[in-house]
DNA sequence: ATTGAAACTGCAACATT
DNA sequence: AATGTTGCAGTTTCAAT
């Protein structure tokens, strides 16, 4: 853990929208040089504050409409269990994201599919097979809204 | 909606991974002259394939060890409901991401705090205090897992 | 697809405060 | 310790072939 000043904070605020900005547009919107935003910039990657850049990618353009949260309660748990169902949901390709929680269910996957038909396919042949997973339960995304978060 | 080729595929895997690559370096590996991968990067982003760049924050870096999942169930719904109850909920720093969903619940809340005891306040204080929230059932997350997901 | 060229960016070295 | 200036290699972003 590392302490940030309200410039770092800036930087990283305007990084959150979009990570293609320059050093030197950034130091042009917050007053400084353009090396004196990218040394910022490169203290905040080494100190492993900001821990990589991603493109984000449009699911609707790719032709993926439905995104569907599963919570997943195991049946049977224990070591293997948990390693087993982690190993399998990886292999599912329309699973974005496996979430171990704890809560009243222990895991939570991210499912997308091109339409509901579709889902009830990955539901049907993919998810209920997943092995040890007891109760199922789904909510259809309508819509997400992605905000900053605290910095510090 | 996009139709893509395996080349497309193959840099958007790529760039999914880090966004920080080169056209250069994406052309090398996939046998592409720089301004030909250089195209295909413009033209996913133009197409809106590619919808942003952003950096990848580490919660834990910026002490931020704890985080939450929230289901949330409106006590009321109707239009003005859930606007008033998506304003109130942009406006807690805390919260990293409100998703509207169809099921069991009406809202799915991602919630970073510092510690349990930081997130006992926010769950008190901000969360339980939302116009309109009913039910609230917590899912603390222990580990994620990213996967790259389907392209098409 | 390749080449070439202008503008910009990342990155290092040095000086300043 | 953080900043600014200079300078160069590499990248982006074009146009031309």
């Amino acid at each position: 853990m590392m302490d940030l000043d309200e410039t770092d904070r800036a930087i990283l605020r305007a990084l959150r929208a979009d990570a293609a900005l320059s050093a030197g547009e950034l130091g042009r919107r917050l007053g400084l040089s353009q090396p004196a935003a990218w040394r910022r910039i490169r203290r905040l990657t080494e100190s492993g504050v900001i821990s990589g850049r991603r493109v984000v990618l449009d699911r609707e353009a790719l032709g993926f409409g439905v995104t569907v949260f599963l919570g997943v309660k195991l049946a049977t748990k224990g070591r293997v269990s948990l390693d087993e169902f982690e190993r399998a949901a990886s292999a599912i390709p329309e699973v974005q994201a496996i979430e171990h929680v704890l809560g009243l269910f222990d895991y939570r996957l991210k499912v997308v599919a091109r339409d509901l038909a579709d889902f009830e396919r990955v539901l049907r042949r993919r998810i209920m097979t997943l092995p040890g997973a007891g109760n199922v339960e789904a909510n259809v995304m309508l819509s997400e809204e992605r905000l900053p978060g605290p910095l510090g």
